[in-house]
DNA sequence: GTTCTAGAAC
DNA sequence: GTTCTAGAAC
């Protein structure tokens, strides 16, 4: 089932209710969200703009092609993911609540070369760890420093540069990013050399209990700021009690 | 993505 | 010698 032009069916769907629920999380009229087959993070989806006229299923078939199009379509593309993105984000926030007791960053970009035709939004939580995580250049591909990883708000600024400067960078060049997978391994946490892919998914799981560890830390110290400031009105109000008597409660 | 192979690591 | 890993081919 994972051919190349997969997400392209997806998108073109008139009925994307007709989707199994393992492959669709939700859908607008312009948008559709899909569970990413080989997630690469503990939660990553996949937007999907729907084909709408003027623009074409060659106009949406990737990041490139779409920057080419008329600009003012393009841009409303790229808001509609945007939207979609955002629900996207606070459901995942949501669910690391539930499952996990805590949140963490997520991003939102496209792959500068994508793998598979049909523009697709990626929405990834900030971790990386995932079973399907396995080669040099899956891991480099989400990289947020890389280059590879185009985040969603920087492509949107591109519009509001020089056009001169969308004109740039929307040839979006194999010969440019394909590079950037083949580059050494570092953690994009720390920034640290990892010699494998064994050895960087080792040291990717400790620094992600670590941001636990530290977000876990952060409620507890709210809870305790949350905890404070209730039981000082509590004592106030009792001692205001207590004090009206004297007619000096005003004044504590 | 999967399969295959060469070379490294053990 | 066996196992592991990365990269190329498909």
């Amino acid at each position: 089932m994972s051919n190349l032009t997969i997400l392209r069916s997806y998108a073109q769907k008139a009925h994307p209710e007709t989707l199994p629920p393992s492959v669709l999380l939700g859908f607008s009229d312009k948008t559709l969200t899909i569970f990413d087959a080989y997630p690469k993070s503990v939660f990553h989806f996949l937007i999907l703009p729907r084909i709408r006229p003027p623009l074409t299923v060659f106009d949406l078939a990737s990041l490139r092609t779409l920057l080419k199009a008329d600009k003012a379509h393009a841009r409303s593309v790229l808001d509609a993911l945007s939207e979609e993105a955002e629900k996207t984000k606070r459901l995942i926030r949501e669910e690391m609540g539930k499952r996990y007791g805590y949140e963490w960053d997520i991003w939102t970009g496209f792959h500068a070369v994508p793998s598979m035709e049909h523009l697709h939004l990626h929405v990834l939580s900030a971790d990386l760890c995932s079973p399907s995580m396995r080669h040099k250049k899956h891991y480099n591909s989400f990289h947020p420093t890389r280059g590879f990883f185009l985040p969603l708000e920087d492509v949107r600024g591109w519009f509001d540069a020089e056009p001169s400067y969308l004109e740039t960078m929307r040839e979006l060049k194999k010969s440019a990013y394909e590079p950037l997978l083949k580059e050494d391994l570092a953690c994009w946490r720390c920034g640290a050399a990892m010699k494998n892919m064994p050895t960087l998914k080792a040291h990717l799981q400790e620094e992600w209990e670590k941001e636990e560890k530290a977000q876990k830390a952060k409620l507890q110290r709210k809870r305790k700021r949350e905890e404070v400031p209730e039981d000082a009105a509590e004592k106030k109000s009792r001692l205001s009690t207590a004090a009206l008597p004297c007619g000096e409660s005003d004044t504590v």
